[in-house]
DNA sequence: CAGATCATGTAACCTGTTACATGATTTC
DNA sequence: GAAATCATGTAACAGGTTACATGATCTG
């Protein structure tokens, strides 16, 4: 299961909480693999069961006491065993293609302001990883001097970035070929 | 519910089977929302209770029954009105960016295994969509006579190209990059 | 004084996949 | 003789989201 292997990626680095986790989730992954807090919790715990993970108590008064988890041997080698596995194409699914692949159902100008909409989210996604996720990277590489790691983060950063140039492109691409349409 | 209303959406150019939907999915949106029959079956089974769709028998020997499925009044306006709503961006969901992400834990020569992989299959899916899709679109707009529509069938190919073609580069890239990696 | 941050979880629900169940006809 | 095509479904399972439950401290 991939959230497991990407909580030991992160708990390979050092011990954390599935609070600290679910950060590193937000601030690095989130716009390729996304995880809530209500999910995080059991899959420590089974991964803990699995033998993968180590637990800790860090005694706390007036909140939650703070269970830090570090990884293990096993955790390692099944860390690294997955990494090398063959991994098989993510399957797309988007919405958005149904609505564009039946636009014809809709009249011109309905059809071109969902092009527009989708065209500014995209353009927003496209600004904020370059703005927010590639800051964290750099944070992170300095913060660790994890320097070999930093610039496989950066190639995930990259896919991200040409994803949304890619959607970015066909928006417009696409509105312009709309508009010049026969209308009909 | 995108499923349901992808029914509709292929419905609402003629009356068919859950069979017959499975194929037109298989044909011409697969590459950006895929389904089962077990999970098109009872989804038709609910529309019909929800009032968007109407259901013939057509009796058959030695083999079960075909239910053909029509579209209603109501199910043609819970499309349109579908159609026109405002979409959220679909969130990307890819394992192998984790494996990536992680890639500092690999020696050289697995993560570029993955990625030469990783590369392959979205060449061989390049071709496929150049291949397949974009005759069984050619067919479709032929058979039908949809040839506005077959302008936005023609869009979401045009997407899944671009699709490829990003991940296709981003991959030679990230391999070249490794490849000029100071070995540690 | 409202909202974010820290910190843990459980339970219900929704969507989608896999496995099971049946079986004749056509094609290679 | 094996595999694809036609044609329907149900049941179990897996993964992920939303809602519920609690509550102090810090920040604006």
């Amino acid at each position: 299961m991939p959230l497991k292997h990407a909580l030991l990626g992160f708990l390979s680095y050092q011990p954390m909480t599935g609070y600290d986790l679910k950060q590193h989730f937000d601030r690095s992954i989130s716009h390729f693999w996304n995880a809530k807090l209500s999910q995080i919790y059991p899959a420590l715990s089974q991964m803990r069961t699995d033998g993968w993970l180590t637990m800790e108590v860090d005694y706390q008064e007036d909140r939650p006491n703070r269970k830090v988890y570090q990884i293990t041997e096993n955790g390692r080698v099944a860390l690294h065993n997955w990494l090398g596995e063959p991994t098989e194409m993510a399957p797309v699914r988007d919405a958005f293609l149904i609505k564009v692949f039946f636009g014809g159902k809709l009249n011109r100008e309905d059809i071109l302001a969902q092009l527009h909409r989708y065209l500014i989210l995209h353009k927003e996604q496209l600004t904020s990883y370059q703005k927010n996720v590639q800051q964290e990277i750099q944070k992170n590489a300095e913060a660790t001097g994890l320097v070999k790691e930093s610039v496989f983060w950066n190639l995930t950063l990259e896919m991200g970035i040409k994803y949304e140039q890619g959607w970015i492109e066909w928006c417009e691409d696409s509105i312009k070929k709309i508009e010049a349409m026969d209308d009909d």
